[in-house]
RNA sequence: GCCGGAGUGGCGGAAUGGCAGACGCGGUGGACUCAAAAUCCACUGUCCGAAAGGGCGUGAGGGUUCGACUCCCUCCUCCGGCACCA
């Protein structure tokens, strides 16, 4: 007999599958699509580790098992091929970015045939193609065309390192999402996506999801909808005049304790509230805040507030009051009316401002009734109003509503919802992207250009600069053209789009990867989407996966799809961590690679190692010795079943026989069960608890030898989407496939339940809650019987020393507790 | 601070109201071998005990229950995310 010898079985059967384009999309009629999608991956140049197996795999295992449970299955890859590292790598050496791509996704492809994953591809699809790209255009000028894409001139979110600007959710907690480099700000034109107005229902719709609650809490959070008002305070100019001070609070039923206002450093009115002597030290002020980092801003201002009086007052609407007018970088320019009204009472921030400042702090809000006292620290909670005016004695709730209400009719205040969310600022100065299909011209302005696709024109050098132009810029005779309205001469916009424009499309183009008449063929999309099940990592939270539900539900207002969440379920596999317990990097030179495991213990104990090692989503770390364990696993395997599938025929043992058959079908449950809920860790457990069965009992193979066969056809076929290679050799082996067949075609095996029924159970029988005794009793044996049989036994009656139980609980099928 | 998740043997983990520690790794002893590797068999939470058996045990404390890793309350620790959003 020959051993277990992975790499010639790799060989013999990874050519015999690609002839036989087991991959490829179902087409059967009438079946069921499921459509099965891995996050869209950006093609590094250090290629695949072991951890994005943990993404891999486990959507490989279900998309075949689907197919064998006759599923037409959707399984794609293709490449966010746009983006900055291959920018980098193209400016330090002159080789174009679309070479380094090239490369790049030869090796992920490579790699991801190497572990046998089961995409088509003939769906490859690549985001940096013309091909591709002109969609993503498209879908510029349908945002652009609904009003929905607009540029405009602001502060902007500026990584000094990438020299690039960001979007909000790219620069979350001040911090670039790639390079972890603080991040300033530069005033620079940009286009911006306006996904604000779709706030609401990116926020409502989040609650109809099946996803993680870790990454819908994410969502909720940034989306940020709260719910206030808007009062007018009037500021008496120093020049003479009045101007009005919209502030956002959603504290209304504060505002009697309101003691003076803050304005942000970035506020338009600031130097027209500031009376001449103070405007100096203002404009220093606030030249100071604007040179700082966001980082650095609000890392200072949590350990000390700063700012300085304008000199301006503003009265209060409610009680008429005079207050000072401050600008302080505690408020933001971005959220809001960039201009608050300070409570110092009954918020933490005024609070610690007053104090620092000797600004008077009012209690305002007794909660429960009691006054709590102010002046160590701000009571925040809700409570009775004091010295509210008419509105004393309301609660914090009911005051709200009637304030809102009374400042509406008087016209001088409002209910307002306000969203933390900002408009998604899309360009780039940067080469490596989708152009935006936009023409700025003399005399009509910015036009779209719908002779698409833009493509990207050849450069010499593709180095951005400090100031934020775009090294299309140079590209002079690709800037230069006309007008597509008056026919003038006209420049090209120079900027290119955030990769995260490629992606929030791409699932919706692998229904029809080589559809020419628009983005994805309409009936196409119908059939396949929403994607049926969606697996990546949890960075993409708030980023990818924010951007792709706005798009669709663009593309539903547009009329083009029928859905409006475009992922189902979605799920994140927990990070592999090195055998060092840090993150796997370079740097730390505790990367491992497929390539090297394959090599070492072949695909199929790698495939299973990652299955096993621990639950789908939890954060684990690499084992050497793990994957040598279920290496010894499959040789196992294989021993036993070459060993027994011919087995000399014995007398029957009918007992055997229902036992094989009962492990049988708990096994066939177990694992079934497991990978449609994506607890391979178990279902693995399982297989290995049927192997060791088998193990145990190999002599017995010859007394039922067709029943032992069937169990070795099961449990191949259970562990053909886990292991494709070591269940296809062996079910050739043992006969159960010849010719053209393969066990990835079989269907999905199913456990017979009257297998399951057994005639006898072992009970526990527990004297107050301990076991003392286990008994055997018939599965129909009523609770009277159990209960006899169990304080009969010698043991029990030992313990109880002839004292009457209190109370026998019999709980069928599991124990007995008897309670002295 | 807020939101989300998690705390179980030497290690990864299993059990979602019913026999804690499945399965795997590691370890110990044995078989095979001239020897080693590989393989196979047995044992492997902890304490007391020669054994039978018993005590203790799922981050801590309380509660509900005949019975709690599992449910409820309070607290601690760790991981992830957000964080002056008025």
């Amino acid at each position: 007999m020959d051993g277990y010898d992975f790499r010639s079985i790799e060989d013999r059967w990874r050519s015999f599958w690609e002839q036989a384009g087991l991959y490829r999309t179902g087409t059967r009629p009438g079946a069921e699509p499921f459509y099965c999608l891995d996050f869209f991956p950006y093609p590094s140049g250090s290629g695949l580790s072991v951890g994005h197996c943990r993404n891999y795999i486990p959507t490989d295992v279900i998309s075949r098992k689907k197919r064998m449970s006759g599923f037409n299955v959707l399984h794609p890859m293709g490449w966010d091929a746009f983006g900055q590292p291959a920018e980098e790598y193209a400016i330090k050496t002159g080789v174009h970015p679309s070479v380094v791509t090239a490369a790049n996704t030869d090796t992920y492809r490579r790699q991801m045939k190497l572990i046998e994953c089961s995409y088509d591809w003939d769906r490859e699809i690549n985001s940096s193609s013309p091909e591709y790209y002109r969609w993503t255009q498209a879908f510029f000028l349908l945002l652009y065309d609904r009003g929905l894409a607009y540029m405009d001139e602001s502060d902007q979110m500026w990584c000094p390192s990438c020299r690039i600007v960001l979007s909000n959710e790219e620069s979350a907690g001040g911090v670039c999402w790639r390079c972890s480099g603080e991040v300033t700000r530069k005033r620079l034109r940009q286009w911006f996506f306006r996904i604000t107005a779709y706030a609401d229902r990116l926020l409502a719709d989040l609650d109809g999801l099946d996803w993680p609650e870790g990454i819908k809490a994410m969502q909720r959070n940034w989306i940020g909808r709260s719910e206030g008002a808007e009062v007018d305070f009037v500021v008496e100019l120093p020049a003479g005049g009045t101007s009005v001070l919209p502030v956002y609070t959603t504290r209304l039923d504060t505002i009697y304790g309101a003691t003076f206002c803050v304005i942000a450093p970035e506020h338009p009115d600031l130097e027209r509230f500031c009376t001449p002597d103070r405007l100096k030290s203002v404009r220093d002020y606030a030249e100071l805040a604007r040179s700082r980092t966001d980082r650095e801003r609000t890392l200072a201002a949590e350990r000390d507030k700063t700012g300085v009086f304008t000199g301006a007052s503003a009265v209060n609407p409610f009680s008429g009051e005079r207050i000072p007018v401050w600008v302080s970088d505690y408020v933001l320019a971005g959220y809001g009316t960039a201009a608050i009204m300070a409570v110092p009472a009954h918020d933490e921030r005024d609070h610690a401002f007053a104090r620092k400042f000797g600004i008077p702090i009012r209690e305002v809000i007794a909660p429960g009734g009691v006054p709590r006292g102010v002046e160590e620290a701000a009571t925040v909670a809700d409570g009775m109003l004091m010295d509210s005016g008419p509105f004393t004695g309301l609660d914090s709730a009911a005051a709200r509503e009637a304030m809102a209400s009374s400042a509406e009719e008087k016209g001088y205040g409002r209910k307002a919802m306000r969203y933390r969310i900002r408009d998604w600022l899309v360009s780039r100065q940067r080469y490596w992207g989708a152009p935006v299909p936009m023409i700025h011209c003399p005399a009509c302005g910015i036009v779209p250009d719908r002779d698409l696709p833009v493509t990207l024109p050849d450069m010499e050098s593709y180095e951005p600069d400090e100031t934020g132009r775009s090294p299309l810029a140079r590209a002079d005779s690709w800037v230069r053209t006309k007008c597509p309205d008056c026919g003038g001469d006209a420049l090209r916009d120079t900027n290119t789009m955030a990769g995260f424009a490629c992606s929030s499309w791409y699932f919706l183009r692998f229904a029809s990867p080589k559809y020419a008449d628009g983005p994805f063929d309409p009936e196409a999309v119908r059939y396949w989407l929403p994607v049926d099940l969606y697996v990546g990592g949890a960075e993409h939270a708030v980023m990818h996966l924010l951007y792709a539900r706005f798009w669709t539900k663009v593309m539903y207002d547009a009329g083009m799809v029928d859905f409006q969440e475009p992922f189902r379920v979605l799920l994140n596999q927990g990070m592999l961590l090195g055998a060092d317990h840090q993150k796997m990097s370079k740097s730390r030179g505790n990367v491992v690679t497929p390539d090297d495991m394959v090599q070492k213990y072949g695909v199929d104990a790698l495939r299973l190692y990652i299955l096993f090692m621990g639950p789908f989503e939890a954060e684990l770390e690499w084992s050497e010795e793990g994957i040598a364990g279920t290496y010894r696993f499959l040789r196992r395997v294989w021993n036993i079943v070459v060993e027994t599938q011919a087995a000399p025929l014995l007398p029957r043992d009918a007992d055997f026989e229902k036992d094989l058959k009962y492990q049988l079908a708990r096994t066939v449950r177990k694992v079934t069960q497991d990978i449609d809920t994506f607890q391979f860790n178990t279902g693995v457990a399982a297989m290995m608890e049927f192997v060791n069965f088998l193990a145990a009992n190999r002599e017995e193979a010859g007394t039922c030898l067709q029943v032992w066969r069937e169990a070795l056809r099961d449990l191949l076929v259970m562990m053909a989407p886990m292991t494709p290679f070591i269940s296809e050799e062996l079910g050739r082996r043992c006969g159960f496939t010849t010719g053209d067949a393969s066990i990835h075609t079989m269907p999905w095996p199913e456990w017979v339940e009257s297998d399951l029924v057994r005639q006898s159970v072992e009970l526990a029988v527990q004297v107050a809650g301990k076991v003392r005794a286990r008994i055997d009793v018939p599965v129909d044996a009523t609770e009277d019987e159990v209960r006899s049989a169990a304080l009969s036994l010698d043991r029990i009656r030992e313990i109880l020393g002839g004292a009457e139980p209190k109370r026998v609980l019999v709980v069928p099928g599991r124990l007995v507790n008897i309670i002295p």
